[in-house]
RNA sequence: GCGCUCGUAGCUCAGUGGAUAGAGUGACGGUUUCCGAGGCCGGAGGUCGCAGGUUCAAAUCCUGCCGGGCGCACCA
């Protein structure tokens, strides 16, 4: 391969460069197709250092550089200083039988080395019906999950069930109150209670099941009855709809059973022998402002009861205890509040914060009549994702969350939604592929496919714009999974397989695949299979249907 | 008030400090004897919120300002 280390290495031997540090320069594909296949910025970083100008650098680091044995055919110098090279190109015909080679693996890279990363994602309240944030939290974190898998690193999903706290009393609440209203008793709905209709056909369910048999009963009883109750069917109801999205978890860990273990106070016990814990007014205190928090939160309030805070922080340990790293969460970004105070705790065990990776999603902006529509489970007025998959499908919307960097805003138009999932991306890259499945059965039907592999000339024979266009983006997939995977940013792939399906349905525009030569017809068909594969391969990874028929 | 974040084409959004800032969509024009026209090709459309600064080079980094979103509980 090209190695400019050594030309510049070369050059500094023989005195022709003056410099310390070689910088961190760039070696990659020009946006510009007249700038060549290759292009690297390393003679205008090293400007500085060498106190020459960028253009002069570049002759001597040419000069200076080998292409025996490489791909390179040519090299200049342009613009302000960038060494660009074209490439034979018979290298990128070599790309097919790789492809096909490795089949569904194509694309996967050894970054993570086999490392434990765990992805937390979703982790909704089991007191309602999940939502259209949720939907964005799931699609997100379920592909950065796969795209994880496919750079290399054991990736286990987890959903944390908050199913401790002041909410479950006040979910407690609201279901005994509605279980006494509908056995026909005057008794007042809570205040600040959950309003979902959900909630009520819930307790609907409990009555046909039990019927008034927890009505002349301690209420302490009633309502332990009905919260178990609840909890089981709601989070039945969130596994089922996560897993009609695609998503299923390896694991379900249950915010209760860090009270039950003891691990909140033992944590808790633990940050204090630390000395990261003082008492104030009846209640315990972390130093959070020691990590850079605005101040110091409450662990463990003066009734003796932890905060969701003193869990979170036993949760985030066990993650840690259980050698995951890195660890990921994907939080809505309501919660950045959090994210200092929770990475400080981390290193307060002596574990590296940069470690804990917190991703902040914004939220989902729901506009309906166009206007904007508050959502909120108290009120119980929020789409779900149940009523998303009806209106638009899951592929679409999967597609529709995953296309956007988390940190931006999104509005979802409800009047549109459904011209939005014709109009929806995802179809542009579906219909390719069903495209190129087409192909390949009419090659079949009119026996005219083999399972001859091409040869090597033959395969140089796919030459034109538009056939080295596509060749090159499926060359690019393996680099495309690392640069997501390590910038966490599955996104990427979203834009990836785009640009792909459009190259490709440009190249099928300019050329015909079932040509009468036999030689360039076997290797048309076998980039058509390529282009195939490649599309399954990212499809696969954002949970994205790949159909044949459309 | 303090903190986080966003501001890029009419709209929805991409954009590793690099060359002439890109897609989709909408509007306009063209394209089908031929493998799927849900496609392809083309032109139009931009003070990258504003002003400074750093740099050979800034949409990108820094500072300030303007505008939007979200936080700032002994809630979760």
């Amino acid at each position: 391969m090209l190695n400019l280390h050594e030309a510049v290495a070369e050059a500094k031997a023989k005195e022709e460069l003056v410099f310390e540090n070689l910088p961190q320069f760039v070696l990659e594909e020009p946006r510009e197709r007249q700038h060549g296949d290759l292009a690297t910025n390393l003679a205008m970083l090293l400007t500085k250092q060498a106190k020459r100008a960028p253009r002069e650098i570049a002759e001597i680091i040419l000069k200076n550089l080998s292409t025996d044995g490489t791909w390179i055919e040519g090299f200049e110098i342009a613009g302000p200083g960038f060494i660009n090279f074209r490439l034979n190109p018979r290298w990128l015909a070599g790309v097919i039988p790789e492809v096909l080679r490795q089949g569904t693996d194509y694309g996967r890279v050894n970054l993570g080395q086999g490392q434990k990363v765990q992805v937390e994602f979703v982790s909704a309240n089991p007191t309602g019906l999940l939502h259209m944030g949720n939907a964005r939290g799931a699609a997100l974190g379920d592909s950065l999950a796969s795209l994880l898998g496919m750079a290399g690193y054991e990736v286990q999903r987890e959903f944390y069930i908050n199913d401790a706290g002041n909410q479950i009393q006040n979910f407690a609440l609201s279901l005994e109150a509605r279980y006494l209203q509908l056995q026909g008793q005057d008794v007042p709905f809570p205040e600040g209670g959950y309003h979902g209709e959900d909630l009520i056909d819930t307790v609907k369910g409990v009555i046909a099941k039990v019927g008034d048999k927890y009505l002349n009963v301690e209420s302490e009883l009633r309502r332990e009855f009905l919260v178990r109750y609840a909890l089981d069917e709601k989070l039945g109801q969130i596994r089922e709809t996560l897993k009609e999205f695609g998503v299923e978890y390896d694991v379900w860990f249950s915010e209760q059973s860090l009270h039950d273990s003891g691990a909140v106070r033992t944590t808790m016990e633990e940050l204090e022998k630390r000395g990261y814990i003082y008492e104030k007014e009846g209640a315990l205190w972390l130093k959070s402002t020691e990590f850079g928090d605005e101040k110091d939160e409450v662990v463990v309030r003066s009734n003796g009861i932890p905060t969701y805070f003193a869990a979170d922080i036993a949760y985030h340990r066990n993650k840690f205890e259980r050698g995951f790293s890195p660890v990921i969460n994907i939080w809505g970004a309501d919660h950045h509040g959090h994210v200092a105070r929770m990475k400080g705790a981390m290193s307060a065990f002596g574990y590296n914060p940069d470690s804990l990776h917190i991703i902040l999603m914004q939220l989902v902006r729901l506009i309906q009549n166009g206007e904007i529509v508050r959502m909120s489970k108290r009120s119980g007025q929020y789409i779900t994702l149940r009523e998303l998959m009806d209106e638009v499908g899951k592929d679409a919307a999967r597609f529709f969350f995953i296309m956007r960097d988390p940190d931006s805003t999104v509005e979802f138009d409800l009047d549109l939604a459904k011209s939005q999932s014709a109009d929806n991306p995802v179809y542009y890259v579906q219909y390719a592929h069903a495209r190129l499945c087409s192909i390949l059965r009419q090659a079949e039907e009119t026996g005219v496919i083999t399972e001859e592999p091409p040869s090597a000339g033959e395969l140089e024979r796919l030459n034109s714009q538009e056939e080295a266009d596509l060749l090159k983006k499926i060359a690019d997939l393996p680099g495309e999974i690392a640069l997501a995977a390590r910038l966490l940013e599955p996104h990427r792939l979203a834009r990836y397989v785009l640009d792909l399906a459009s190259s490709f349905h440009t190249f099928y525009n300019s050329q015909r695949v079932l040509v009468e030569d036999e030689g360039l017809r076997r290797a048309r068909l076998a980039l058509v299979r390529s282009t195939k594969q490649v599309l399954a391969n990212v499809l696969a990874v954002l949970g994205v249907n790949a159909p044949e028929r459309m």
